[in-house]
Parts: structure tokens; sequence; C-alpha cells
RNA sequence: GGUCCCAUCGUCUAAUGGUUAGGACAUCACCCUUUCACGGUGGUAAUAUGGGUUCGAAUCCCGUUGGGAUCACCA
């Protein structure tokens, strides 16, 4: 039987990181077998819809490739994908589950949430509702009158429900613990608990890949896949990816988006690498892996059961490594539109590009390592003082002097060149070469530390920026 | 509170009864070096806890502790 999935995001906002990271498992299940993935939409609570959020998950989607085989606009055999368009298939399959015996008409007024009053002794109590007592052509005679209504599951079973789940095993949760909750709302519109239990089984999904808080209410849709007569999925709870050990990743507290961390300078590839990474391993030391490597050796077995906490230190040093491998080429291109941010002078920004890429680990990085260039900062002269280097003030002074006049006849102005001529200039007047280069770097940056060495640095600032700053820093120095 | 689930270095994890408990990030030291970074080498660092079972337990069982989830006309 061919493998279906689907990632059923509520369009409720942004797509955190824990998300995407479902839909990345259920993806690499359905692929890794040849299956399908589908998308489907989960708009059934039209109070909490944000504008907007659907176009975010298929953005997200599409730019780490994780391609749908049938979803709301690419339509397929199961749709619509949409569940607020599906609304009478719901209808005709609740008042089946009632016949059936599965669910019955509940003309209960919705609990009020309010009185938080007191919270600490508040001790909830499963909800049995007194409505299922109702004769079922008494209960029509009033849903026909007009009567607002809702469908509530009925569960008459006692005793303990047992199930798979391919990450936690088997599970045996008993059946009082479980609510007689809404199936169908008032407005007519299914709750989770129905409508994912519908469409799985309509949509033919063969493996449901959720939270693992939906386990506790797993063995509720398997009473309806029972009543309906239908075989129920192949279950995979996957544990939360934490902010912290106490608190799951959420959209509130700004935590980590997909397109925040994009924002910020993070390669799609590596964060989606990161995250398969997070609750998953693949039994070998291998840790970068493209989305093909993943299809090819993903195993749900290999799946973990505790929660994992997001770990910014470690993505940022993957995403290091993505930007490594970047074609020469291919940096440039994606700093630029960094530099333009930045940067307004006149700069050899492919040699700058060459600098930076063994060096940042976000594109984000670029702006602190590139604030000297644009304007020279305020130091102090002690910067010129260097133990390893053998140089002080007196030392910057007199090699500073030698090599202002020195750059000044160099019409070759590359890198290589530069540092040629500076290394003869020290050997010249048996100088070490960090006394020379050295000074010459304090002077072009005013920073202790810089990405590149003096002559690279000169080399991004071009000539006549160069000396301009050589004839400074000798001012600065009272020379 | 009831129920369910979870527990290996700071973090992500490997080891499915026998390993000096392995790898990666982070951290520290050293090497390379025109600073920094990249790269290289090495170090520090973990089986929450108490009982069992067993020749032998991170691994199996029970208790304890800690954490999470759930108990909505949200998903």
């Amino acid at each position: 039987m061919k493998v279906r999935t689907r990632f059923a995001p509520s369009p409720t906002g942004y797509m955190h990181i824990g998300n995407l990271r479902t839909a990345l498992y259920e993806y690499l299940i359905a692929k890794s077998q040849g299956g399908d993935f589908l998308l489907r939409i989960e708009d059934t609570d039209q109070k909490r819809y944000v504008e907007g959020s659907t176009d975010i998950i298929y953005n997200t989607l599409k730019t780490v490739h994780m391609d749908w085989d049938e979803g709301p606009d690419i339509g397929g055999n199961y749709g619509p994908y949409v569940q607020s368009e599906r609304r009478p298939i719901y209808k005709e399959y609740a008042q089946k589950l009632v016949e059936l015996g599965g669910a019955h008409y509940c003309f209960c007024a919705a609990h009020d949430d309010e009185d938080d009053g007191d919270d600490e002794n508040k001790i909830p109590t499963k909800f049995k509702d007194p409505c299922k007592r109702i004769p079922l052509e008494e209960a029509k005679a009033r849903v026909a009158a007009g009567e607002p209504y809702t469908i509530r599951q009925t569960i008459n079973k006692k005793g303990v429900s047992h199930f798979h789940d391919e990450v936690y095993g088997d599970i045996e949760i008993d059946y009082d613990e479980l609510d007689e909750g809404v199936l169908l709302k008032t407005d007519g519109l299914p709750t989770y608990n129905f409508a994912n239990v519908v469409d799985d089984h309509l949509m033919g999904i063969t493996h449901v890949v959720r939270g693992n808080e939906y386990i506790s209410s797993t063995p509720k849709y398997n009473l309806i896949y029972e009543a309906f007569g239908w075989t129920p999925p192949i279950y995979v709870h996957v544990p939360p990816v934490m902010k912290d050990a106490q608190h799951k990743l959420s959209k509130r507290n700004g935590d980590a988006s997909f397109q925040d961390l994009v924002a910020k300078g993070y390669l799609p590839d590596a964060i989606l690498n990161y995250i398969a990474l997070l609750g998953w391993n693949p039994g070998t030391d291998q840790e970068i892996f493209s989305l093909d490597e993943l299809k090819k050796c993903f195993t749900a077995e290999r799946l973990n059961k505790s929660p994992a906490i997001f770990d910014i230190v470690k993505l940022t040093w993957m995403n290091g490594c993505y930007i490594r491998e970047l074609p020469t080429e291919k940096f440039h291109e994606m700093a630029m539109p960094y530099y333009q941010k930045y940067l307004t002078r006149d700069l050899n920004l492919p040699m700058l590009s060459k600098v930076l890429q063994p060096r940042i680990e976000t594109f984000g990085d670029i702006e602190a390592q590139t604030d000297f260039l644009e304007k020279m900062p305020e130091y102090s002269l002690e910067l010129y003082t260097n133990k390893k280097m053998k140089t002080d003030i007196d030392i910057a002074k007199k090699t500073l002097a030698l090599t202002l006049p020195a750059l000044q006849n160099v019409s070759d102005w590359s890198n290589e060149n530069l540092f040629e001529q500076l290394k003869n200039l020290a050997a010249a007047n048996e100088l070490k070469n960090g006394q020379i280069l050295y000074p010459l770097r304090i002077a072009l940056s005013g920073k202790e530390t810089t990405s590149g060495g003096a002559t690279e640095i000169a080399t991004i600032l071009g000539k006549e920026e160069t000396l301009r700053r050589i004839q400074q820093a000798l001012q600065k120095l009272g020379a």
C-alpha cells in the first residue's frame, strides 16, 4: 500500500520551527518510501484565522523544497483540501455517526471558561453528557424545530483502550478518562477531533504524524474509526521542540519562526538540516544532510521520545558550514543585499566576500564585521601595543612612516602584491612582518580584531582610502 | 489533582545486558597564522535517585524525584 502523509496546519499565524519539523518528518516518512505528501488547511476555527498565514505556509514549504503532491492550490483526487470547504461532508458523517451510536445530539450551552477564581482547588472532571439520554427521535425533533445543537461523541465503552504508536510503543488509556467532546459545533463546522478523523480516512492517510499532546486523545479517534468500521492509521507521535527545559517553542515570546531565522541570515537548507536532527538521528556520525540525503536514510524508528531544546548556537555553527560550502559567486550574490544595506563607500566587494565567507556564520554577521570599512572608529593608541607582534606606539610610528611612501609607489593594488611589497619592506629594514602589518591593520581598522589582515583590508579599501587612513594614523600618533 | 508520557556531558545525541559510556555544538589549551576566522590536535564534561533481577545493568522491573502533556463548541 502506498504511504500517504499529510501536513495539516491551521492558518493561525506564523510558522514556527516545531511545525516545520513535524511537516519535515511527515514529508520524509512519505518520500523515503515513495509515498505521497499532502497539504491540508485546517481552518475550522474562524475566530483564530489569521489573514495571510496560508501564504506563509506555502512559501515556507516551497523555500525548503518540500513539495506536496496534493493540496488546496494544486488540487488532487481527494479534495477539497481546505476544511472550511468540506462542511457538508462533516455534517453528513456526523449524522451517520449518530445513527451508528458513536455520537448524539447535545443541547447544552457552551462552557464558560471565565471563572478562574480558585484555580488551586479546581479539579476538572470528565464530561459525561446528560444529553446522550435524550431519545434520538426527540433530539431530531428539537433539531428540526431549529434549536441550536452540537453533535457530541458518545463514549459508553468501559475498560482500557490499547493502541500502538511508532515512537512511543504500546499505550493504554482507560475509557473513563475520555471526554464526550463536541464533534460538530453549533456553527456547523467540525472540531479537530472529528475533522481529522474524517479527512484522514477519506484522503487515504496511512501515517498520522503529529505532536505528542494528541496521545491522550487518540483513543477517542480510534473509537470513531471503529464506529464507522474504518481502519485507524499508523500513529507517529513526536515530542515537542522546546525553547528551554520547561517551555515549548511558541509563537508568542518571539520565539524562532522559520522566516525570522531566514531574515537573520540563516539559510533555509541549514535550518531544515538542523531541525531534522532535533529528535531524529541517522544512527551514524553524519550531521550534514541535504533533503535528498534525508529522503534516502530517514526511518521513523530512529525518532526520539523525549523533547529537544532548540539550540540556536548549534544551528549557527551548521549555518556556517553551509555558508562555507557555497560557491564563491553564490556567496557574493547572497551577501550583496547586506553590503548594499550597510556600506556606501566604493570598496573591492569581491575581495570582501573572499575574506568574509570563511568567517561569518550568518549573513547577519556582515554588519558587525564591516562597520569599520564604512567609517573609521574612534580607537585608543594602546591598540598599537601587541606583545606577540612585538609592536608598540613607537614602532608603529616608525613602521607606518615607512609604509606610507612604500605604498604610494605601488600600482598593482592586489592583496598578493601588497603582501609581497610589505614583506620586502620589513626585510629591508630588519623588521618582523608583524611590526609592519600589525600597526597597518590597526591604522586601517581601529579595531583589535578584524576579518582579514592588513593587506586584505587595504585591498578592500582601495589605494586612496588606505593612504588617507595611514596619514590620519600618523597624525594621531603625533608623528 | 486524575491519567498518559519522558529522563545519558551545559545542549543535540550514540551505545537495543558485556564499550576505557562514542560523536557533534559550546568551552579550554596547543598548532597553523599579517590580527580574527577557517583548518588541525588534545583536554574538561553525562547514565537524576533508591531498591531489585542478573555472573554482569545506561540498557529489564518497582519505588522516589524532576519535567512535560492532557482534562475547550483550539488545533
